[in-house]
DNA sequence: CTGCTCATGTAATCGGTTACATGATTGT
DNA sequence: ACAATCATGTAACCGATTACATGAGCAG
């Protein structure tokens, strides 16, 4: 289980339908832990079959109907079961590390594209994350409750971008410096 | 694919069992994208049929035999299109920023002690990649090819791990602050 | 008339984990 | 005696991705 937690989190301010958790997902939990649509609505199937959603349908003129799911008691003790389980590590599948290891069989220029291109993703992250900083959390001072783990999250976010930049530098800079003994 | 690739550049170097792969895997590379034995033993097998790697089999005695596996020129060639493809952002799996979505419904120290936890786990890492460092790259300012890929490697991972504690330390002094209008 | 948003799903496949299976040698 | 290391694999399952499928309304 862990898309599962996702969802239930996400239904605990309020109801949702699959359409909006997944466009959620896109905007804020997506950033840390992406999922397609279809999962999310298989996921909501199993869900309400084990009885920690409840589901109702909600008639829509002129456009399809809504399956509104909203977390039971069950639901609730799942969650707060889960919550107290040691969290395991998260899995990396860090590619561009994959490929930084085949050094010498491929050349440079191809891999400092690369990077630069990663750069690139994380100044653009960095400036949406920071922009929602601002939006929403001018002063985190006063924070409390479900907006402080918001915030955290956040935070976290802008800091693996941070030094994703740095390290992006520092690798550039390494890999475009003239060869030592070249002459 | 992906695994497959990894696995063709822990071969560049030179022939290697299924075996020396996976113990590979748990000290270097497995830091960066971890995968269990039994899938690069399979992976091996799928990669032996399309001809990328070749495989021979080693008589040994009074221990079991080897089969030790060498990238072809296919396979070299298939990693070297794949180098020069895209690189996706690494797919993010974070529970505990799952977790701390659940602020509000779940009592603060049990977060606290999640990220506590979280935190020792990062030190540790952190120690084991400097000691690399230190044994392994005592000047980087001389590297390169091969050697210089690994030692990026390690850079991210030691910056990784530095911004998760500093990220850790923000998060604990937040939610172990006071309750604000507390009295 | 093209593409976007709303809204839901099924089916096939792939990638990854867990469990099961074997067996000799070396170190404590 | 017991655990670890060396060395290889199969089978079942679960989780995630990709492709396929539908269909109305609205904005440019």
């Amino acid at each position: 289980m862990a898309l599962a937690h996702a969802i239930l989190v996400s239904l605990l301010d309020r109801p949702h339908s699959g359409y909006e958790i997944s466009k959620r997902f896109d905007k804020t939990v997506g950033f840390f832990w992406r999922a397609r649509k279809q999962q999310i609505y298989q996921e909501l199937h199993k869900l309400a079959e084990d009885g920690l959603v409840s589901a109702e349908t909600v008639e829509q003129v002129d456009r399809p109907n809504r399956i509104v799911y909203s977390i039971t008691d069950d639901g609730r003790q799942t969650l707060d079961d889960w919550v107290r389980e040691p969290t395991p590590y998260p899995s990396v599948k860090e590619e561009l590390l994959v490929k930084l290891f085949s050094l010498g069989d491929v050349e440079v220029p191809v891999l400092v594209d690369q990077v630069r291109q990663r750069l690139a993703e994380h100044e653009e992250r960095l400036a949406y994350f920071q922009s929602l900083m601002k939006t929403h959390y001018p002063k985190p001072a006063t924070l409390s409750g479900r907006k402080l783990g918001h915030y955290l999250g956040l935070r976290l976010g802008v800091m693996n971008e941070e030094s994703g930049i740095a390290w992006c530098k520092e690798a550039l800079l390494l890999l475009e410096r003239p060869k030592a003994g070249a002459h």
